[in-house]
DNA sequence: CTATTTTTTGCAAACGTTTGCAAAAAATAT
DNA sequence: ATATTTTTTGCAAACGTTTGCAAAAAATAG
């Protein structure tokens, strides 16, 4: 029945104080090497556990870093908070995570919450509905370190880890062109999004490069889920639209138009070209194309900027802004390879 | 630069005492309506914000749930973790995730830290390479309500949410047999780990009971992930050992076998019958057999369980240990139907 | 208008740490 | 031996809350 022993209790039952006691555990230099000695003992052998909820109020800091995602069971943020929770436990940070479900409310909600919790730090992917932005320009305000990954607010002025989706996107339209593709239909999301909203303009680009007239018929939004994908796909084939390729802006509505072509009949890739978004782990199985977006080390980065903003402010080195871009790779599998490239 | 308000600063502010400030903001019925208003106008015109930390500190109990997986971007874990977070967030609660990457050193450390955050209860499933249990023992000689899943320490008394996983191996391998394959290969894991020992379980009962002699030499341990499949494949494959199918304990395993079949330029499921474990989102793509675990609710489950032990606590009720068994479903495709099966 | 009850407010302790400063003890110098 | 320096220990405050108890203010009763 050990219930919580303190150093209170230590300090009793050595017949000394809970500053000498406190000292000795932390390896003071004021305390001497027996006394520590028989501190770290008695302290073992009573089975103490320092109280950080009582450290943190103490000193203020937490070494806790709040974490907010859209969907924690996703591959790509899964990745993510598996590269952050790495670089934070290598360096004694745990990690508060919470999810927004795509739903700016429970987003704010959740930022209140890490909040309250006094976390050291907050990094966060925003939801697909978010609109506003005022919470968190009060958290810059407040002075609290924050970053934002992927999904970011390009009119916030805030640290952010980004990858370069216009370029990832032209790259994977540019290879369709090349492959002998020319009709070329896009899967995307909503614009308020910048990942959508640059994967789309990648599509532009490649197009307008290879002269070929953007068709706003060809452009379908909100096209994110395997449901979504299928669906549309469905009522493509449905009113005989003329294409012979598709540029996803998300390996899932990639995937849902993946089943419904084989379902009909097309063959893929010869009567119709695929390429996704995200290199999701199920687009090798079925050897499609698509982009890769280093979410492990996205996650990773995003971790190692914020601490590094936590120690400057905590020396108040100089502010600075930091955007961080990391280069997307074009992953060419069978979906995508009529074969006409050269080389 | 609005730094930290307090209710210090409120009561200030509004020359009254701390007390008051705090009851206001607790609707506590010894307040008048007046003082709430005007107490809560302050507040929010001040931008205050409650220190969770000091409320922990002040009245013991935390609000933080510990959640400990072996590794979090693993589609299983990932889905229990949402699971998980559904719940606690619906009824107040924060979660503190950490992973063990497998490791009972890490598992050892983790375990440490949570208890240092004084969470008010820790869901754990165990490393792969876990052997001792003291820590285990210590945290219930402390009384802080726990929940094992998945991966239990069943030597334990203590809560836990399980899958009958002899049952899910089972039915795979009846299935198989059903289907008239006779020599049926197991790719398995340590049996030091429950999950492991009682899907081969399952296995040496489905051939037991078809009259089938088990035949050790057929059985391959530690064959866990997608690398380990496709080298015991290929290796079996070189040796030229005689079998017609695959009871695998994991979908991963499984997976690296059918890429190493396919390569090799076996039929699946004509020459070789293949089942996996876990019903990962990529069988459903490659048209692989496996066993449905329900790893949302396996969360949901367990959050309900640990929260329900931590309000028993809080009026303490009579202590008692709860076992969820989960009863997994077979999910048959093509991979394993040979054809032959009467219906 | 005083005495009593009821409502509202304030005082102070507690939660478990860390740490500046003063005090005591030990070591060194005179 | 005493004076001085150095090493070690102890006292007490602080971090931001909540809450039992006493005190004050307001409302009701006599």
């Amino acid at each position: 029945m050990s219930r919580k022993v303190t150093i209170k209790d230590i300090a009793r039952e050595l017949n000394t104080t809970i500053s000498t006691v406190s000292r000795a555990l932390n390896d003071s230099p004021l305390i001497s090497i027996q006394t520590k000695a028989l501190v770290k003992k008695k302290a073992a052998e009573m089975g103490y556990r320092p109280n950080s909820i009582a450290r943190q109020l103490r000193d203020g800091r937490s070494r806790t870093l709040g974490l907010l995602v859209p969907r924690i069971n996703r591959a790509f943020f899964a990745n993510v908070i598996h590269g952050v929770e790495s670089i934070a436990k290598q360096q004694g940070y745990q990690l508060l995570i919470c999810q927004s479900n795509d739903s700016v409310e429970e987003e704010e909600e959740a930022i209140k919450t890490l909040r309250e919790q006094k976390v050291a730090g907050i990094i966060v992917s925003r939801a697909s509905d978010a609109i506003h932005d005022d919470f968190y320009q009060e958290i810059l305000d407040d002075g609290i370190p924050l970053v934002m990954f992927d999904r970011v607010a390009k009119s916030l002025n805030v640290n952010q880890v980004i990858n370069a989706n216009e370029k990832g996107s032209y790259l994977a339209v540019k290879h369709l062109i090349q492959q002998g593709y020319q009709k070329i239909l896009h899967f995307g999301g909503p614009l308020s999004i910048n990942v959508y909203q640059e994967r789309y303009a990648g599509y532009v680009k490649a197009l307008a490069e290879a002269h070929i007239p953007l068709d706003e018929s060809l452009v379908f939004r909100t096209v994110l889920t395997q449901e979504e994908g299928q669906k549309c796909m469905k009522q493509i084939l449905g009113r005989a639209l003329s294409f012979d390729a598709i540029a996803a802006a998300s390996d899932f509505s990639a995937l849902g138009a993946y089943l419904e072509l084989e379902k009909t009949g097309l063959s893929i890739p010869e009567q119709v070209g695929l390429v996704g978004f995200a290199n999701e782990s199920f687009t090798e199985l079925i050897g499609m194309s698509s982009v890769e977006q280093y979410s492990v080390d996205m996650g990773m980065t995003s971790a190692k900027l914020l601490l590094e903003e936590i120690e400057g402010r905590e020396k108040d080195a100089p502010q600075m802004h930091r955007q961080m871009v990391i280069v997307p790779k074009l992953v060419v599998r069978r979906s995508s390879q009529k074969g006409n490239e050269r080389g």
